[in-house]
DNA sequence: TATTTATTTGGCGTTTATGCCAAATAGTTA
DNA sequence: TAACTATTTGGCATAAACGCCAAATAAATA
């Protein structure tokens, strides 16, 4: 769709979707502790290099990463420290959420 | 995948898919101003009633939404305020990503 | 009990996402 | 400049997500 004519929801959901892989997430958490290059994300991804540079790059596009090349290295690293409150809001939802069972209550 | 061999990583990436679609954005974004039935959602959501019904359920199972029964309505709302704070995030991320152009700068 | 209203579920075709391999790029080093 | 290292891109096969229609449920009302 025209980029110009997106309303905020599909924004807003453009930005989470950049976020809603397990990779992603996994990746996301890394650079919390700080910057690091593709090789050692796809070691602790444990996929092919290329599927990764491709996780990245929709990280990049969405906002959420940032990127420098320093060398033959690529580093990447999270754009807002915000990320810290976004995973705290899903966890909760975690804590939550219906399990096996049935569930109650609220965080 | 069986939901007791889950990662961190895929219990949180599975929560944040769950609001990873313009339609279920938009239906969190109305529930933070309070209940509503399937109806109304559909009308703000603008399509097939199946359709919305089938968004809820996911984000039910994911723990964003609760329901209660009332009647021949069933009333859909949030678990968690913290989804505030969730948009709030997602909206910095919007400022400081690239649009058109190349985007620098941080939050 | 038959009818109406509200919602969910099943099914299916279409679109989008994912992941690997191979090839292409880009910067380093011999 | 050739060889090497790091990363990205293109392509393709597979899997998952979407959305509608039709049918099934469930509760309220005639």
């Amino acid at each position: 769709m025209n980029p110009q004519t997106e309303t905020r929801s599909e924004i807003r959901s453009g930005i989470i979707k950049a976020l809603a892989h397990p990779s992603r997430v996994l990746i996301a958490e890394a650079l919390s502790d700080g910057e690091r290059c593709v090789q050692d994300l796809t070691t602790l991804v444990g996929a092919d290099i290329s599927t990764v540079s491709k996780h990245l790059s929709i990280m990049k596009k969405s906002g959420w990463l940032e990127v420098e090349k320093r060398g033959l290295n690529q580093f990447y690293r999270l754009r807002c420290p915000c990320l810290l409150e976004f995973f705290r809001c899903v966890d909760l939802i975690d804590q939550v959420r219906p399990k096996n069972t049935e569930n109650e209550g609220c965080c």
